[in-house]
DNA sequence: GACATGACGGCAG
DNA sequence: CCTGCCGCCATGT
């Protein structure tokens, strides 16, 4: 089952720290499928259903808000943002570099 | 079963 | 520095 995929996804993206963000290319990376960074997004479109799970923390490498057309509100991803300390500006995430979190660095569980 | 698409990323020009 | 193309893998038609 391709759905146990996704399950990987969402399991990263629920332990994103509040206030911390990452990147598509980083959850691909801890999943193993690195480079396969789509893959991570094409996951994260699926989680849309599923309120749980923190997208809006989820953005591409260069911090931008790639993703805030699939919320609710074009600013549904900003407003969640702003609500944990972090700055957007122009779709951009400010001092994004400082924010991410690497699962594949900060995240040392093997496997859950 | 094959073609087209997609919330990305890296590299080449 | 900015633009464009290819690669990766799963899903939908």
């Amino acid at each position: 089952m391709s759905k146990n995929f996704f399950e990987r996804v969402y399991e990263v993206a629920r332990q994103i720290p509040k206030g911390r963000i990452t990147t598509y290319g980083l959850i691909a990376n801890y999943l193993g499928s690195k480079g396969s960074a789509r893959m991570v997004g094409w996951a994260m479109n699926a989680s849309g259903r599923d309120e749980t799970i923190p997208a809006h923390r989820v953005v591409n490498r260069n911090g931008l808000l790639t993703g805030k057309a699939h919320f609710g509100d074009i600013y549904q991803m900003e407003q969640l943002l702003e609500a944990e300390n972090i700055i957007v500006k122009n779709n951009q995430i400010q001092n994004f570099e400082a924010l991410i979190w690497d699962p594949t660095k900060e995240l040392i569980s093997t496997k859950f």
